[in-house]
DNA sequence: ACCAGGACTTGATTTGCGTCAACGACGCGT
DNA sequence: ACGCGTCGTTGACGCAAATCAAGTCCTGGT
């Protein structure tokens, strides 16, 4: 018999819901919380215009969120690793706002809302790091819509390059060399580039030996310097 | 003598953190916040890296906010209107994470973080408008990202004048008339394009009729045919 | 009322990146 | 193991918007 999954033992609750609970705390938090069937790559979990009745938790695999446009292409607005929470902006009117679809094959738990706001008015610190959380997802929407008004497809790359390998970092994994779970494509669409571009400024930046890439394959070889590159 | 300012007679109330709160419950809120001085022109209100002690509503007037990337140039994230609430990009570590400064002479009310906090245990009405609020700038933000990867200048600069449009509907002001607080360097900034490509987008959309710009005022002529050019 | 400096407009030129096109390389299903 | 479809790379070309440049119009301060 496997043990189960509980955020008393899971490896992300430092990134998720139960950061800075106590482990009385978090074990009434895990109560609520259900673990999801795993998802099977391009499976959709949330599409736009449904009632919005639980945030997900990601525990392995990873996702996009997109909009679609009045010509009804995608726009990628976001993509969740380990540890992210999923459905903040629907809560300004209980409907989701946007698809999210698996890359690969997906991990989630199940927070029902209702239950999470009760928990709330009684844990100060759930409080809190609900607040810290949204806080976080506004500030990196904000500084990605200031990093991509301003800057050059280079620079843009470099960044989106930069903020992932922190991101792997903040999660236990390799800062120097990790998979990208995207396509090609799905990054330009994320930072308003063709998939051309995208894939002619991963060749250069490996001709400078910045990095190396084989195909979904990327190895950061002078962090330093692709960091100065993102600007 | 003047009558004070309330929470209860504030005609921004149901934008604000007010909304959906019973009289006494509102009256409660009220007892925290303090009514800020007036902020002049081009005063800054808040630095980034300040420590994070209160959250701002804007009663009057306006403000942009920026941050100042590694050459020191702004990059505006976000222009704020009478009933909008500031400084929730703090949250996430209780740092202000960018400059805020009025744009014309400004009337703020101040909210103590942590009376708000405390507040909101015990008025679940407070805790759900908090993150209403939130979801919606978060939801906005993206919603702008995809815009801007994506769209034209001319679809740009037309999504920005509709959703002004939209802000001063809200407020209770003309959609169809409406001056712009800020530059057009500040749109340019804020949109990814230069004062040039505003300033012609602007002469054009005016020779196409849709609408009429004299310096810092803009009528929209024609509302359906622009929100047609934001698609 | 005037002056100075910033804000705005308009035109000429350049350029970064999108688009189109062709081809090569994986990887999945049979 | 093979073939087909998706994904990725590379090159040629065109265009939307940036940059450069010059001039006019506001606005606020004395």
């Amino acid at each position: 018999m496997t043990s189960h999954i509980h955020c008393q033992n899971c490896s992300m609750a430092t990134l998720c819901l139960p950061y800075q609970l106590s482990p009385e705390q978090t074990e009434k938090l895990d109560t609520v919380i259900q673990r999801h069937r795993p998802l099977q790559k391009r499976n959709i979990l949330i599409n736009s215009g449904e009632p919005l009745k639980f945030l997900y938790a990601v525990r392995s695999g990873s996702l996009k969120s997109y909009t679609l446009d009045s010509q009804g292409s995608e726009q990628i607005i976001d993509f969740h690793l380990p540890g992210d929470l999923i459905g903040f902006d629907g809560l300004i009117d209980g409907q989701h706002r946007s698809y999210t679809q698996a890359l690969e094959t997906t991990m989630l738990c199940e927070i029902p809302i209702q239950s999470l706001d009760q928990l709330s008015a009684e844990l100060p610190g759930l409080r809190k790091q609900l607040l810290r959380v949204m806080s976080g997802e506004l500030h990196a929407s904000k500084t990605l819509l200031g990093t991509l008004n301003h800057h050059t497809a280079q620079q843009r790359l470099a960044n989106f390059l930069v903020t992932l390998s922190s991101r792997f970092q903040q999660r236990g994994l390799s800062s120097r060399e990790f998979r990208l779970s995207m396509t090609r494509a799905d990054i330009g669409n994320y930072l308003g580039l063709s998939v051309e571009t995208i894939s002619r400024i991963l060749t250069q930046l490996q001709n400078d030996g910045v990095v190396a890439v084989q195909n979904k394959l990327v190895a950061i070889t002078e962090p330093e310097r692709l960091r100065a590159l993102a600007s």
